[in-house]
DNA sequence: AACCTCCCGGAAAGCGTTTTCCAAAGTCTG
DNA sequence: CAGACTTTGGAAAACGCTTTCCGGGAGGTT
């Protein structure tokens, strides 16, 4: 393994030279000794000591990035989005994926500590659940107390920078929109009781729907994912119009209905919720609340290595989009 | 930040007892003096820097992955599989995208090095270009000369371990399945004309039609995404079937199609490649080739950590599905 | 010419662990 | 009970880099 020593030594020149020349500094190096570290490198393959350097400089350059699952087009939009901004800015990301254990998440917020990364994201929604919350954020204080930077996505966690939906307010508009289309019935596929950001699109949906002086929905609980929402459309009957807390578990409503014998729109309008692009090919395509997963991504890795201190939340609005799963009653 | 110093002092023993106790090692300490370190580290809220690990241990606990889009289902299946190996060994996992640029792969290859990390995973397929293969294998002998391991997915590059698909059979396979539903004229998409897997695809399949007597296919070419599929479905005609060289371009297929008002299948039949997850709601569902991608990624993964040496190859076949996109003809 | 500044190169002190040696204290054998 | 092992704890030398501090030379100002 060669070193930097090995590289100053070919050169001729010291340590710290060689160290300036290579791997960034403020002090500038004479043009002849540049060239000669440079090439010395170049001819001995030297690659930089990460941990090395991290250890001497006291901070990575590699950023943590918390998710449930990487398979659920959700979550990997929005790591995309902030991949797309680490690389931009020259740093790694350390992705764990938690498959939707809290413990995992608190685990991996440690893991993430003990390498010292610069940042990490916690993206997704959490149960409401008070220790496991009193533990999460004692392991993101410690984190914090060093110089961790950290923001959450998708989910509102006091004192943390955060990017998120305003999931109500989507949910609101979205049930207009479906009573503006005549609906009159609703059924909504919910999600884990405990899971906030489900619980508060349910919330929105229901009280616009109050507002409008129609009759409260038919709310179904189910897991979060494809599943869950095959599982609870087939309990579905005597309504016009069916919200999934998510596009995937609209999905899985759709193929719930299809083998049941109920078409889509045309016995029953379904409608979901973040907008996943690899879903637009859907048949019947999907009505939903356009989320910009990758921006809210981009975004909160941006807030997160932002040097500005205080909590901030960005709330991002949901656009409602009518497609062919939604249609107009007479 | 607390060291493992202020641990030690605080319990009264030695940095090396310390060490021992807290970060493993194949040394016994007593029973009372490991309860002491235990206590003294918990109360100090001690956190491993594991730079200084990584750089007195000389290895890392991080394995990278190199893909080429995160939000394509075809790579998030692979490294789901990946991160649960990588979980289950202790590992945490640095993630790259290089969105189809050969140049940022070597790139990443370059930056894991530098961190060290213990093994990468390079996923997905490359283009036939001379020069780039050239420069990617320079970069993984750096890494490999000083004990980095290497597997690759989805291709193979000589001398590195791989788990590949035999693309060229299971393309035949699903020829032979097409054919025996009575289809005799196929056009192929075929995706870029450099990228090996997918030539691969198309030569498989080529050449079983060959062997049954029927005439070649009429291969278009695109972009490897589902734009691609899109655009070369838009100049199909005359042909009873179509064989996207992935699903995820069939899936682009099937929505040119739509767009054209032409029917699947009644119109034309459509198969895919790859066996995607996610996309298995679709309508009409996706004739393909189903490949394990979770276990290839899992595969590979374990792979690449094994001690034994010597490049291997494991070969996966694919398994022909039928499903309503195909129809079987007269 | 004397004095001040700047700039650039190098020596060396860390950064926080692991691990190799030693030494001391048991534990067995015969 | 002496000698030979086996354990267990500690001191200190790495690991490979960054960065502070110093000193010397170049350039500019009176």
């Amino acid at each position: 393994m060669v070193t930097l020593e090995d590289v100053a030594r070919h050169a001729g020149v010291s340590l710290a030279t060689a160290s300036r020349v290579l791997n960034g500094s403020t002090r500038q190096v004479g043009a002849s000794l540049r060239v000669k570290v440079e090439l010395a490198a170049a001819q001995l393959g030297y690659r930089t000591n990460v941990a090395a350097q991290t250890l001497a400089r006291g901070a990575s350059n590699v950023v943590g990035l918390v998710v449930h699952d990487l398979t659920d087009p959700y979550f990997a939009a929005i790591a995309d989005g902030a991949m797309r901004v680490a690389e931009e800015q020259g740093l790694m990301v350390m992705i764990g994926t938690t498959h939707r254990d809290p413990q995992r998440e608190i685990a991996y917020v440690s893991t993430l500590n003990a390498q010292r990364v610069r940042a990490v994201l916690l993206v997704g929604s959490r149960v409401a659940d008070e220790q496991l919350t009193r533990q999460l954020r004692e392991e993101l204080d410690r984190y914090r107390e060093t110089g961790g930077r950290v923001a959450c996505v998708g989910q509102d966690l006091l004192g943390v920078d955060a990017v998120v939906p305003d999931n109500r307010l989507g949910a609101a508009a979205l049930a207009r929109a479906l009573a503006g289309l005549g609906h009159r019935s609703f059924a909504v596929l919910a999600g884990p009781e405990r899971l906030i950001a489900p619980m508060d699109r349910v919330a929105g949906f229901a009280d616009a729907l109050e507002e409008l002086g129609l009759p409260a929905p038919l709310v179904l609980h189910g897991s979060f994912d494809r599943e869950g929402g095959y599982a609870a459309a087939t309990q579905v009957s005597g309504v016009t119009c069916v919200f999934a807390v998510t596009d995937v578990m609209a999905v899985g409503a759709l193929a719930a209905f299809r083998d049941r014998g109920i078409r889509v729109p045309e016995d029953v309008s379904v409608a979901g919720f973040d907008d996943i692009s690899t879903l637009r090919d859907l048949v019947p395509s999907l009505s939903t609340v356009r989320l910009p997963l990758a921006e809210m991504g981009a975004r909160a890795l941006e807030m997160a290595l932002a040097p500005d201190e205080g909590a901030r939340a960005q709330v991002v609005t949901g656009e409602v989009i009518l497609r062919e799963s939604t249609r107009a009653l007479g």
